[in-house]
DNA sequence: GCCGATAGTTAGGGTATCCTAATAAGGAGC
DNA sequence: GCTCCTTATTAGGATACCCTAACTATCGGC
């Protein structure tokens, strides 16, 4: 009865992230993060419930039910492995595994997955200072603040990227913007204006959209 | 208008290795290969013409176009960098890494092939003794003979086997048949009787149907 | 030179996924 | 309280697969 397609996947590990997120999920969101419209998201969900994966329509949105909820997390271990691996053992850079893991994550074993996470010494997290779920679907939350909303003297060390998209990762190493970097907010600009953040001895100005996507450790 | 589907990949891959044996290959062949009905082959080989990927029908059979039998190549090609992968990185027994592979072979973007077979030092071989394909579609065509074939005293060394079965490679690694190994025929059972071979100081009799399917290197 | 076996194709359906266009249902502003 | 905007769903259709059943065509044997 495990009827697990490529389709069903992909939407139980967006849904995985998405809940993951402060607001409800909306088909509307999912529609977006799927890159699909609407309507294929309503069908779609429609035969997840009668799977059992997510839950009858209620008052806060979509939401996966608790094997829903392990199928997702696996998913995502497999999709954050998968992206160690190939920075850590194929040399990709870091920019570049994101859609390659996309696409990892729906061939990987059980078993693979295990001798995967051996091998490459049970990571914590991916190359983005995302965590990763363990084999049981627990999944250690980090309180983490977006750099936009540092206030004037704040600092920090990077704590992960939300954001996945190769243009923005490389713009991020190439101010040295990585996970595990101090960061020091030296200045904000009134009315959504830039931040001006201190790296590494450097001073560099974002903006908010790129600060909201520097999630930080206090 | 790369569209490479799934199942078109999994179609290039089997004619492509079908094309290597003696018969022409038909629908049939196909059908039976791919575990398909023969209509569904007939439906996709229109397909595969109309993408050229495939000749249009003649004498001798299917056919591969030039760039069917290299994308064919390419596929067969990431198989087998899959299964040297599973063995020699991750430690999978060499019985179990065949279905692995048939999964990862569809994800590996030309990227993550090169800098794999890189990395596993550009293997000639799959762990089953199968030439691997040169990124160029080109594949070192050796001599080989099936053992079920040899006459009393004759003698070499094992090259692949050819077939995947789990049951099967457990069954000639229990008897140490495995590449490289080299083996003697002592002696032949007449009417299709068993081949008595010796290998590293043992003696084994083994049916001509596996014997058929152990090819050596003479 | 016809007859049955075999191989291949056509016809007719089924499922999973996608789409667009049209409709329904909820809430925000006047 | 009505209107409009947003969101979700329904309706209708497309595509890439798969299937079974029925038909055609070819080929060896007598």
């Amino acid at each position: 009865m495990s009827n697990r397609t490529h389709g069903i996947e992909e939407y139980l590990e967006a849904l995985f992230k998405l809940e993951r997120g402060d607001e409800p999920v909306t088909v509307k969101h999912l529609a977006e993060e799927l890159g699909v419209a609407p309507p294929s998201v309503s069908e779609m969900l429609g035969r997840m419930r009668a799977a059992g994966l997510v839950e009858a329509p209620g008052e806060a949105g979509v939401k996966l039910t608790p094997e829903g909820e392990l199928e997702g997390a696996r998913l995502v271990r497999r999709h954050r492995l998968s992206e160690r691996f190939l920075v850590d053992y194929l040399g990709m850079p870091w920019d570049e595994v994101h859609d390659e893991a996309c696409k990892f994550e729906h061939v990987l074993s059980p078993e693979v997955e295990a001798r995967l996470a051996e091998q490459l010494g049970d990571p914590r997290t991916c190359p983005h200072g995302h965590a990763i779920p363990q084999a049981d679907g627990s999944l250690a939350e980090e309180e983490l603040k977006p750099l936009s909303s540092f206030a004037v003297g704040e600092s920090g060390v990077i704590g992960c990227i939300a954001e996945e998209s190769g243009d923005f990762l490389r713009y991020l190493a190439s101010l040295g913007l990585l996970p595990d970097t101090p960061v020091e907010v030296e200045s904000v600009a009134p009315f959504g204006g830039p931040v001006l953040v201190r790296v590494a001895g450097s001073q560099y100005a974002l903006g908010r959209e790129v600060a909201g996507k520097i999630l930080v450790r206090t």
